[in-house]
DNA sequence: TGATTATATAGCTATAGAGTAATATAAATT
DNA sequence: AATTTATATTACTCTATAGCTATATAATCA
């Protein structure tokens, strides 16, 4: 197999990033259910106006959600179906990392009671 | 569905973080191919002894990559595969969206040319 | 047109973390 | 023990960005 060059892997990077803010997901999630208005997805989420509006704007240019402005508000929805299955994959690893670690700490008490 | 708290979705956030770094997708890259030392992996990554360090650091505890010392050197290694399960899947929509964006290119110049 | 409502943007502060140089640690060798 | 080699850590600078307040824009309605 041939290096990956570093130019390419700052795109996956980016793609990365983007998706490694709690707030930007809880967007994402929020939005998970159907398309949302700015005013539902700030209530949903308890985050600031402007705040949401920035991530929004995030999310909109790495294509992730699509923007539908309706009247004096603007809809967002989902437009990347890739991002769940991300999520799921990446819950996935730490349900198996707690479970790990869930039978360490079993043992570990073991020892404290044999004592 | 039930709202997903932002405790959870931070951890989920994390992970993402860990791979939103340049350097770090390189150093994975590099132990792609199999169990590699610190020396190995900054020949192959061109990046510096203390931050290739710095960034196994945050691998390691993050569960990525597992750390095993051998005499004077120390050997690094996938320790996770869920990684790039995760990185064909977003190469996939990068590599989707930049065929949108071709195509939207060969528009423009069809549209050029017609005037 | 003027007022109202919804969203976006600008400017700011505070924080996190990437990279680097210098130093510390730890194993191996003489 | 002293030296060498490989890795880790510390202390620092610099940059990016999350969240906030205030302001701007844009659509609707009186």
């Amino acid at each position: 197999m041939t290096q990956i060059s570093p130019q390419v892997l700052s795109r996956v990077a980016e793609y990365f990033k983007i998706l490694s803010e709690t707030s930007r997901l809880q967007i994402l999630c929020s939005l998970k259910s159907g398309s949302k208005n700015v005013g539902e997805i700030m209530e949903i989420t308890q985050l600031g106006q402007a705040n949401v509006s920035k991530h929004l704007k995030v999310l909109t240019q790495a294509g992730m959600v699509a923007r539908q402005p309706q009247g004096v508000s603007v809809f967002y929805q989902i437009d990347d179906p890739t991002i769940f299955e991300l999520c799921d994959l990446v819950c996935d690893r730490l349900v198996e990392q707690l479970q790990t670690d869930s039978e360490e700490l079993a043992q570990l008490k073991a020892f404290q009671s044999a004592n």
